[in-house]
DNA sequence: ACGATAAGCAACTATTTGGTTGCATGATAT
DNA sequence: ATATCATGCAACCAAATAGTTGCTTATCGT
């Protein structure tokens, strides 16, 4: 797998506070996650175009609307594996953390 | 606490090779983290910067050698973070995994 | 003392990035 | 049909970044 794509996407403090948007209220349009940022909206479209190619977000169309959704499984997935990297040999808690993340969804 | 550091630091996929480096063996000096990169000493060194200001790494002076030692904490702590904002609904083991780490040397 | 080795400092460059403005497309409502 | 609203696309700009080269400082071994 590609993490860098990933790691990119969350290096910034605007795609961090649009997921934390998304993550607020699911299923936001660009204009709904537009308002209230210092940001023209050309800007945060980019920042979402960045987090889609991370598959951080993804999208649906409903009608002329682009509604938005997070998807948590990358950042889950590069947490266990970077607490597996750096962080195993301290932690106990890290295989049940494992299991658990193995035995969703996400293949 | 202020994520971004090592949000940025994280981002770069040298400075997560450094990270691999020191993980496979810890306390390398500069010279010996940069046998094999395609990189100039001067720009290992600024990436050692960033994860030095990112808490990442630390270091101590032996001589004229300097002994980097990476820190795996603020990984921990982030990696919890962000699984307990956008995962935490489906993951138990995360309580577990929180109260290793508060309860570890770190302040 | 002196050459060799390890690291520090600073200036400079090319590229990337976050952001902008301006215009085009497509759906909705009257 | 046509005005309006939501989004898409492209060029452009300033600042940050990753990297370089050149030079200096400090320690080690002889």
């Amino acid at each position: 797998m590609d993490d860098d794509p990933v790691f990119h996407a969350l290096a910034d403090a605007s795609r961090r506070q649009l997921l934390d948007r998304l993550h607020d209220r699911n299923g936001q349009t660009l204009g709904e996650l537009c308002q209230g940022l210092e940001m023209t909206r050309q800007a945060v479209a980019k920042h979402l175009a960045i987090l889609e190619a991370a598959n951080l977000v993804s999208w649906r169309r409903h009608g002329r609307e682009k509604l938005h959704f997070i998807n948590p499984v990358p950042i889950g997935e590069i947490a266990a594996r970077w607490i597996g990297k750096f962080d195993q040999p301290r932690l106990g808690a890290l295989s049940a953390l494992r299991k658990t993340l193995e035995g969703d969804d996400h293949g």
